[in-house]
DNA sequence: CTGCAACCTGGGCGTTGTCTGAGAATAGCC
DNA sequence: GGCTATTCTCAGACAACGCCCAGGTTGCAG
């Protein structure tokens, strides 16, 4: 079998310091899912499904950051962070809740550099979230401080969520801009349909595929309409950025 | 449809180094086409016809990669990868669904680096996927590391989908596509029109074998209009990619 | 040289993939 | 609570594509 270390994110930035994150869900189809994700993108990962079992892996796995539903079966998410911080570990945490209110009392009490997201949620910003969750408690040696994304004259921030476009600052909506940050990510390689919705959209969304194209659509309307376009359809297999063919 | 004995006829590209793959489906007339076509690549197969059984020979067999399909009599295909993953089996996994609506329950699919095809596929398409996938997921010491094969001045970029020739970029369907890609890997061999047809069209395709001739002219057309010409036909055999001999 | 089989290629047609506008449903905001 | 931005579905239009056919061309055997 392979092990862990040897996954290297292809499509994805890959981690310049492998990070150990600790992720703890009681749904296993829900941390095998982020575990995946988190993998893929290069982290090291662990793991747990209840608050006495994170509390002791945490222990012994001594995680950078970990993303943690707040609720669990026995104690809550709050509980295993308090006891974690009271035991001196400096750990950065990403909450999970259900979207049914207990979201405010979660906003109040991610303090620090803490985060919180509402399930369900997209893979592809659960991963923006981390790193930056990451930078912000300033676990070991960081990525490029800077959180800018460039491919030709276009600009994505990640840091003030905004976009240029030939030095133009441009609008998007929060799907816009996940998308073309997916795009940008893998620029230069065709990416399906499929893995667009995969990583950009919620994880439980059931819906067509045919959304892509509307988005990809506005995509190009908004940032694509300047000289020259950098969004390629490849007909049969995906959406591609890149520069226009040298003639 | 042709035989199986035909196929094995063709001799492709070996692997560097020998990859196990475990491919999963009940339909033995299929896993055998599979099977058969991968064994002949170079890769060390084994077969399983439902789910439990998969399992119980990815224990024993570690496999870099699977070819999964997702309706199996027992556990469905997204089961058997969830069960391994928590296992801590790092697999990268092609999913194989029918073209039958199911097909939009493909979500969540493509997250850890893992692929989808819908059946009935190209074999000379399930290879190409298998190998990126593979790539992506780092099993063991890769393959050249870029995707790319280049014969004379013709270049095929895998991951971008692109090809060259004389450094020109051209626009490619993706039968056409599929087509080059396989001449380009028995370059200087003669492949025959069966062979093609096994390879590149769809397992299940029972037209005109005279679609090969057609679609060879399109690729004439298209890359073969500079000099010197390419593709050569090997009347009563097949046809050649070859250097001219020099005069 | 002749005849035949293999091959080439343009034309055509039904199908599939993609784009985009319009509008309904929903969420977020003041 | 109303207003706007956003998300998502749907369907029509259109172009690309796969495939077949048929008439022309080429190469080989006898």
């Amino acid at each position: 079998m392979t092990t862990l270390r040897e996954r290297e994110a292809v499509t994805e930035v890959k981690e310049v310091t492998t990070h150990r994150i600790l992720v703890v869900d009681d749904e296993s189809s829900i941390s095998d899912l982020i575990a995946t994700s988190l993998r893929f993108v290069g982290f090291d990962v662990r793991t747990a499904a209840n608050g006495a079992q994170a509390l002791q892996v945490a222990e012994e796995f001594q995680p950078h950051a970990m993303v943690l539903d707040v609720m669990l079966p026995d104690l809550d998410g709050f509980e295993v962070c308090r006891q974690l911080r009271t035991e001196g570990h400096n750990v950065g945490v990403l909450f999970l809740t259900a979207k049914d209110g207990m979201e405010d009392k979660v906003a109040g009490l991610t303090i620090g550099g803490d985060d919180y997201m509402t399930k369900p949620f997209s893979l592809e910003e659960l991963v923006a979230r981390l790193r930056a969750l990451l930078r912000r408690t300033g676990a070991i040696e960081m990525l490029p401080d800077d959180e800018k994304i460039r491919f030709a004259d276009l600009e994505l921030d990640e840091a003030t969520h905004e976009v240029y476009r030939a030095g133009q600052l441009i609008d998007l909506s929060p799907t816009e801009f996940l998308l073309l940050r997916y795009l940008l990510i893998n620029a230069d390689r065709v990416v399906s349909k499929a893995q667009i919705l995969d990583h950009v959209w919620q994880y439980d969304f059931r819906g067509d595929a045919g959304i892509v194209e509307t988005y990809i659509s506005y995509l190009r309307k908004k940032i694509d309409s300047f000289d020259p376009p950098l969004i390629h359809t490849v007909r049969g297999v995906g959406y591609r950025l890149r520069m226009p063919p040298k003639k």
